[in-house]
DNA sequence: GCCATAGTGTTACAGACTGTAGCACATGAA
DNA sequence: TTCATGTGCTACAGTCTGTAACACTATGGC
């Protein structure tokens, strides 16, 4: 009933074990369903661990390339876009698309200083100074064609 | 677990439905089950109304008092408080806290256009500029005047 | 006083999603 | 061939949301 106007899936819909699991991967570039385990410190099942695995695949967070019939997952978008996507729903959900909007609310409900937003302000122009072009980019070569919301 | 008198929810977590009528009351200010179950245009029972609006409010979102035996819904959260707190969810999971990050990634990720991020740099500065007070009072101020929604 | 009406509270159920795992299957090595 | 390792498929319980029926309670008219 829910085919509303969700291109695919709903992004950051994860739940608590497949963000952490994610943010493993994150850090670590390029794991194994085992050294997922491990890093986890959880007493988990291998099948839980892969499941869990596939499942962010399926949902275009990760990709994987086989050495040896060994998996070899990485993450497929870096944290920050998914990052960015995900405040993109709340900004259009709650903040009529105003990322403005959305900057004031966070200092309204103390999520973000207003020394630190000065100093976020100053670092965004610096930042547009002295980095003109794409930057912090390190991997967009190909892999998934993640055509989603544009 | 659910009984967190504290606006400590997840605006994640909710629901389609949830949302709108969420964005409705926040649209409206002050309605009845009745005034939203015609504001949705959707074809659904009284009853579900009235069960999503109890929700609502056992979540924290909306608040409601009683005049003539009817209950009338009003938001007890603004739109960008919520906001706030969701996108910092978001920056705490996936940007260790940092905003800065997180904008840098809505850039990567075409949410936000670098010329938008340039002109939000100067608002921003404006805004620092015209109110270098601490106003992060939680004035949910009486009359409406939805002075946001620009 | 009694009943119809309007509005609320309670309870329930199906579908989706996540956490968790068992078990069958494939394939390279011994 | 058999073993070990790793993957694929399937499943199940718990939770959440959408959806609603039904029971309960005041309030006003007769």
């Amino acid at each position: 009933m829910a085919s509303n106007t969700t291109p695919g899936h709903d992004p950051a819909e994860l739940g608590e074990l497949e963000r952490s699991i994610l943010l493993i991967i994150w850090r670590m570039g390029k794991v194994t369903a085992e050294q997922v385990r491990e890093e986890l410190g959880r007493p988990l099942k291998d099948s839980t661990i892969r499941t869990v695995l596939r499942r962010l695949e399926e949902k275009g967070y990760l990709a994987h390339s086989v050495e040896n019939r060994t998996f070899l997952y990485r993450p497929a978008e870096s944290r920050q876009r998914v990052a960015g996507r995900a405040v993109k729903r709340i900004v259009d959900w709650f903040c009529e698309g105003s990322v403005e909007a959305l900057l004031v609310g966070m200092v309204d409900s103390k999520v973000l200083g207003r020394a630190e937003l000065q100093r976020l302000a100053d670092r965004i122009a610096q930042a547009q100074a002295s980095a003109p072009k794409e930057s912090t980019a390190p991997k967009r070569n190909a892999g998934r064609k993640n055509k989603e919301e544009a």
